[in-house]
DNA sequence: CCTTGACGGTTACACTGTAACATATGCTAT
DNA sequence: ATAGCATATGTTACAGTGTAACCGTCAAGG
């Protein structure tokens, strides 16, 4: 239970930086720039689509349903019917550029792409960000539970509801 | 919550047994007589219907869908409409009888209700077996990440999809 | 040129979950 | 006992989430 505020990371590449309060234009520029880049050494083919619905996550930087991702898609003079909206997000998650909240049926830009990582998220109750965390210790103590029984994990979701630092404080209860 | 009262059994206390060889109508017995004590001590009301869906939960010893349960629930002469069988859910849910995996919109038994405790499930893809593991390990790592940017975890769902060790060995590929 | 394959668009539908209201059941205070 | 209240079960109707299947477009390559 060591309070920490919003030091600096140690070590383990933490991007849970989320809830200290930051640039958003620099995230969606930055976030674009490491999705085109991640593109261009994998081979993939950033379409339109899929380039506009990552930076409508970025840009959202919250977990965005898929049905909020398609409007804004529609508004921009995409495809107003579902398999858009999918298409586009299924892409960016197998493709590591995105997550999938499970808990709350929404997605969020993947703040670390292109690294292998075991992404954690700790979705705040009160005022719904979702902030990612990065970090092997967990996945490490799922791994070893996993061992014990024979299993093998290939994909893991882990998932905190809870109070993010500033509705702590403003006695979010 | 953070305070994870977890048995004393040696080297995490482990529940996944349910990816061994075991006595299915056991389960079912005895989960019903665990839920009946815990229901007694807590001042519950193991209603009809809730103890039904429990039982239906325990009988096909995986997770099953709302809709799924709602059948079986019918089948027995209750409600069809889906309220019926959600709030049957929510309710064992809530009271640490049932967990609901998020991966699979779906529920699962709790085998170690009464008890706090801070599970973690292993799905199999193969054959869509679902163990849940116990232990504190995976839960002390995720505290201890939450900590580091201020964030107070209430509830945490861990969720690994991967390879059962029958289907391992059955080369599950 | 013409085939091939990936992509994005559509329609239509399936699955999952909930709001709101009505009825029954059981407890409690008088 | 019974009136009043809370809880639980049942209903209808609908909202939200996700997918199957088909079709036209377009770029790359034989």
């Amino acid at each position: 239970m060591s309070d920490v505020r919003e030091s600096a990371d140690p070590g383990q590449g933490l991007t849970a930086a989320a809830f200290a309060p930051h640039d958003h234009k620099r995230c969606r520029v930055e976030g674009l720039a490491r999705a085109e880049a991640v593109a261009a050494t994998e081979g993939l083919r950033l379409t339109a689509v899929r380039r506009r619905a990552l930076e409508i996550l970025l840009e959202a930087h919250r977990a965005l349903g898929a049905y909020e991702v398609l409007d804004r898609l529609a508004a921009d003079g995409f495809g107003r019917q579902p398999p858009v909206a999918y298409r586009a997000l299924d892409f960016l998650v197998e493709h590591g550029l995105a997550h999938r909240i499970q808990r709350l049926n929404a997605y969020t830009a993947c703040m670390n792409p292109g690294r292998r990582h075991a992404p954690l998220f700790l979705i705040c109750r009160a005022c719904n960000a979702v902030a990612e965390a990065g970090g092997t210790r967990v996945r490490t103590a799922l791994e070893g539970v996993a061992a014990e029984v024979g299993f093998a994990v290939e994909r893991a979701s882990v998932e905190a509801v809870g109070l993010c630092p500033a509705c702590r404080q403003a006695g979010g209860a």
